[in-house]
DNA sequence: ACCTGAACACCGTTCAAGT
DNA sequence: ACCTGAACACCGTTCAAGT
């Protein structure tokens, strides 16, 4: 499967670049989590005690922030599909990605939308992202509509748009992921009994 | 039922007062459906051609601005619940629901946002919108339950929740309410299929 | 009672000057 | 090659002065 290589890997940096580099993701890590992915830009320059304008060298757009702070996250949820697809039974794996995808947009308020945007967007820096998800979205409904019972008219973008949409509600209801674990059921078994 | 009771026509308003905040509405409606719910609040004064300060003493808080705006939409829409009420097939009457009411939501750019939030915010200017909506999806829900075969466990909010969820998703796809249509299904019948 | 618009605070983003 | 921080634009919101 792809390999995470984030962009921070590739290009060799002056050692105080790197440092900056570095500071920059670990701050906004922490700000994204306690204010979300629109935490001011500026608030996260000065903790990490830059200016401004080193902020927006490293990265030109919010979301090139953002894709640097959750690339770990992805790898995690990329390595959780990939345990899915052992699983035996596949209808119950699919239920549990469903589960793990929900939670994992749950790091940061905002990050829900931005995923969504993402995938209509070619040139977004959280692509790669949305991509990994969305694959690995497709494998684990494919075998569930093969090997178990997962309807066929559905494809992995809805998949991936249903679960978007339910970390969304997450974010903003009071009682956050167990509001999630009570929508999710819906989307599973459907709000109509099958005949 | 709940008869329409907007604010501007209870209490009592000098002539100049009421042909500004009537004319704020207008505007509203105007830019929002053109930028959505986040269109700056001083373009709006701008363009009714009044001051900031006349704006914010007819409308608070946005979404007092916002619910005076969609309070057409609300009637219109609880009207088709009574409507749907008197369809003889109970399960049909509620995806058709679904679709009206991700449809309404489709308004503006930023109105499922600020309807869900209300669910979860007394005090919010929305409440009554919300608490509607959520009443006539109760009713539809509650008869799908008893006369077809919808689910037992899931309950109003968890509906209100889902229509607010697929409108979002709307509103950031680029194919607009077309992606909802996708969506809807999967929250009707299901993923994954009933034994 | 209501309106006006200047004023302030806040934030994103750029860019000239530095090292 | 990279950093700094002043500067500008933009927007929400308030409030003193007016009618």
């Amino acid at each position: 499967m792809t390999p995470a290589t984030p962009a921070d890997q590739r290009r060799p940096m002056r050692a105080d670049a790197r440092r900056n580099y570095d500071l920059l993701v670990a701050v906004a890590t922490e700000l994204f989590r306690e204010q979300g992915a629109d935490a001011p830009m500026d608030d996260i320059a000065k903790r990490a005690g830059v200016g401004p304008g080193t902020l927006y060298r490293h990265f030109p757009h919010r979301d090139a922030l953002l894709a640097a702070v959750v690339a770990d996250s992805i790898d995690a949820l990329y390595a959780r599909a990939e345990e899915l697809l052992t699983e035996e039974d596949a209808d119950e794996a699919l239920r549990l990605w469903l589960v793990a995808a929900t939670r994992h947009a749950g790091i940061c308020r905002g990050l829900a939308a931005s995923l969504v945007s993402s995938m209509y967007d070619e040139g977004s820096p959280l692509r790669a992202s949305c991509d990994r998800m969305h694959e690995a979205g497709a494998r684990l409904l494919r075998r569930a509509q093969q090997e178990g019972s997962a309807r066929e008219e559905f494809d992995a973008a809805v998949l991936f748009e249903l679960v978007a949409a339910v970390a969304w509600v997450a974010e903003r209801s009071t009682d956050g992921l167990a509001s999630a674990e009570r929508l999710l059921p819906a989307l599973s078994k459907g709000l109509i009994a099958g005949r």
